[in-house]
DNA sequence: GTATTTCAATACGATACCGTCTCGTATTGT
DNA sequence: ACAATACGAGACGGTATCGTATTGAAATAC
């Protein structure tokens, strides 16, 4: 619970108090470190860092193995490192905010688009899943967590928030530009136009892990989409027909 | 392990054995439970149907309660339905089994496509995908099942093969009968043609939980990929131009 | 040199669960 | 009546994990 700091106990730790107490008007070095990576830690024997890296890495060799996330125990991942508990107690409180740790280290944030064409980012937003899809595949680690990562809400929100939601955004911030530059219709809205092209994606890569993720895969998905499924060999002779009827609507 | 029957003990189950073997040549009516709901218990008292339904019931309450499938124990769910744990393991012998016939129990199979018009069918299995959705976003058991099952092989496998599997079946068949009735391009490979349709419907569903599911948004998917997203108006003047040009490919 | 802090290791009491077994009772076929 | 089976309840011996505490060594600041 108790974040890091504080050596002594946690019913009897009064009897530090006093000291603490006595130390008197330290100011601004005593700041307690509210979150993230404190400074410096200015007294006793520094924290390893080689202990940290053990830690992180034996989360990520686990997983590798396709120990399901609930099966990592504090005391399992301590093992594995070669480290004890309490190494890891002092570092994160929890085993979620481990895990967050960890999926910082595992996933690099999505490379920003190039901003040139809508069209070209699009299609290089759909070649990055492409790739991401790719990796999963043959990582147990990639697998296994974002599997699990719908069971633990703090992970799916970094998740969420740090993958998905940017992708959108940028998608959709493309989708708006290519329509201004007259590649994309502009009757339609742009949230929709990001959903065609990224859901057939996310089908593939997620969903139907058996199906093959060819490297022609978002070219082929875009031009379908750009070119519509209405027959006619391009030429659309019927734009007045209603493409729902006949539907039951 | 074993299934169901017999009595007694797992490592001293042998003291029976002589009794069973003295019991000559009972042949036809002696088969083991292979699998299913066995047929006549035929002697002593008959397994309660009350308690089967308290333990089902019992499952889906904790889940309703948000409780992720890992926090299930087999004591617990006993307590919860105020059972005893024998009565549990004496009819499944696994916690996933358990939770293969709650799967079972609450997702219907999908209704069969009435196979008049494709296009028809398509929109239908794309509503019926919506409904799922709905009904996933105001039901906490469907959400967590869903959100959970990735972590359980077999679980997955279940809903994989008994709905994943049959939608896509039927909805590229559905495809298929479009093509050749000549409301879809018959230039485009079906699955792709599918994953078109299907993956916006999906992303909206699974991914975007926060997004609204409008009763419109089947329609609106359909129109849009139907008439393609290249500006003209629908008339489609520049057919010649390569959709993926400027892609960087 | 001394105080402080971290280190790995491990002991500790608490809790939860597993799967089997037993108990006394209830409900069925023969 | 009697044998067979199911019932709820829970005891039982194991195992695993939790989070804290202790220990003796090592590393650092003052």
């Amino acid at each position: 619970m108790r974040p890091a700091r504080g050596g002594g106990g946690g019913t009897k730790g009064e009897a530090l108090r006093d000291q603490e107490h006595g130390q008197e008007h330290g100011q601004e070095h005593d700041r307690e470190p509210v979150h993230g990576h404190e400074r410096e830690p200015r007294r006793g024997r520094p924290r390893s860092e080689a202990a940290e890296r053990a830690i992180l890495q034996a989360v990520v060799r686990l997983l590798e193995e396709g120990e399901p996330l609930a099966g990592l125990s504090i005391e399992r991942i301590a093992r594995t490192a070669g480290v004890g508990k309490a190494t890891i107690y002092r570092r994160w409180s929890d085993k979620e905010e481990l895990f967050m740790d960890v999926l910082r280290h595992i996933e690099p944030p999505e490379p920003p688009l190039s901003g040139t064409s809508g069209l070209a980012d699009i299609f290089a937003s759909l070649e990055s899943m492409r790739r991401r899809g790719l990796a999963q595949r043959n990582s147990a680690l990639l697998y296994n967590v974002f599997a699990q990562m719908k069971t633990h809400p703090k992970l799916w929100g970094a998740y969420q928030s740090t993958v998905i939601e940017p992708r959108r955004v940028a998608v959709t911030a493309a989708v708006r530009r290519a329509v201004a530059a007259g590649e994309l219709r502009a009757d339609i809205d742009a949230e929709l136009i990001e959903e065609l092209f990224v859901g057939p994606m996310l089908l593939r890569t997620i969903h139907r892990k058996e199906a093959p993720l060819d490297d022609d895969l978002p070219e082929r998905i875009i031009r379908a989409v750009l070119e519509g499924l209405r027959p006619g060999d391009g030429k659309t002779g019927d734009t007045a027909a209603d493409p729902a009827a006949g539907t039951g609507r």
